[in-house]
DNA sequence: AAATGCTAACTGACTGGTCAGTCATTTTAC
DNA sequence: GTAAAATGACTGACCAGTCAGTTAGCATTT
């Protein structure tokens, strides 16, 4: 008798397992505001569920602990927009120049301008604190983005689109530029504000100015 | 008689107050480690009192609370520092090249290359939290610091070293590396070791190739 | 030069409030 | 009817900030 409901049970089962992946879902959303308004520490669970339109055991039923709840949502937020991201650079064509562009352009597209940015923020913030967390984002997303503009650099030396400059730190430095714009955004804007836009001009003027081959 | 003693008490108020300056010192260099180690909201006052050699009763008698002293901290640390890169400027001749080298070089030693670049960090971390330290820091630091690569760039176009690129977030840009490098270099070193004299060598070659007249 | 008085500096036990995590109970879904 | 999901009151640990009491440094008196 406990095989019967099998077939029956499959429909109701898919039903629950979606309902609880939406509960996941709504439940990193709201870690992910909570956390960005008052950073990590000063978080409370019970200000999650909350926001969630939950209660805190519930938040215990899906994450074992509020590190891990933030562990999570940094790898659910972040992880599926740099798959995106690769995915794109498979498909495309053009100078070095052109696809550099369009790789920055993704990154204040779907990082700085989104609500994004606090997860980079709260990376800084709290990266010391979760060595576990800071490991897990180097090897998913800083390494594999540094080399998806190390090859594009590379490419761009070998058909002479830019000169032969030094590797140490460049792929950083080339994006440096956008992630100081995203912090500004979020902590002095207030007082000096920053029009992304127009900061993302600039700073590709700049780098590509300075890959160039003159 | 309440007049009396005023001449002979002021040699033993002199020692009084170089004490109480001492103690002050102490105390924000504690607060300094402590902060680096833990981040505000996880830092202890009885921590930093033990980090300063005292009691933590005594850390009231000299800053009215954690915020206060975090505050107080952060100013200790970095208004000096920039009121030398003031003094250093003045009396600086060359071209624009080289005075920006000079900038920048000055930045990553006493900033990035020391305990200081830990203040950064905080600042990032813990400025939402801190609008009235936000803003101080913009004002005194950002914006200033901010004032001074600008002029060394409007000289360098006027003089013709440098072309004719756009304003918005140009400062920013020109920096944005170094900090990103003092930011790896407390996060990512473990699993990713960063070269910070290395380092600073691509960033200054690729911001000066991108800001020079071809 | 020793005793006394005075006050600034310091101490650390204590309090009141906060919050992560638990679990006995209730609600919901089927 | 029953099992999965959700609840929220409760507990134990933690810590900022306080304050009654102690100590140290110096001046004044004898």
């Amino acid at each position: 008798m406990s095989e019967t409901p099998q077939i029956l049970s499959s429909d109701a089962e898919v039903r629950r397992t979606e309902r609880k992946e939406k509960r996941r879902e709504e439940l990193i959303d709201a870690a992910l505001r909570v956390f960005s308004r008052v950073g990590f520490a000063s978080a409370k669970m019970d200000d999650v569920a909350d926001d969630a339109g939950t209660s805190k055991g519930t938040v215990y039923l899906y994450f074992e602990s509020k590190e891990h709840l933030f562990e999570e949502m940094v790898k659910s937020k972040m992880l599926p927009i740099f798959s995106e991201a690769a995915a794109e650079m498979e498909s495309e064509t053009g100078s070095a120049e052109a696809k550099l562009r369009q790789r920055v352009k993704f990154f204040y597209r779907k990082v700085l301008n989104s609500d994004r940015r606090q997860i980079m923020r709260l990376i800084l913030a709290e990266g010391p604190n979760f060595p576990h967390l800071a490991e897990f984002y180097h090897a998913n997303i800083l390494s594999r983005g540094q080399a998806m503009i190390s090859a594009i650099i590379a490419e761009g030396k070998a058909n002479g689109e830019f000169r032969d400059i030094s590797g140490h730190g460049l792929a950083q430095n080339v994006v440096a530029g956008a992630i100081i714009a995203g912090m500004w955004k979020l902590i002095f804007d207030p007082y000096q504000p920053i029009d992304l836009d127009a900061y993302y001009e600039t700073h590709v003027d700049l780098v590509l100015n300075g890959l160039k081959a003159s």
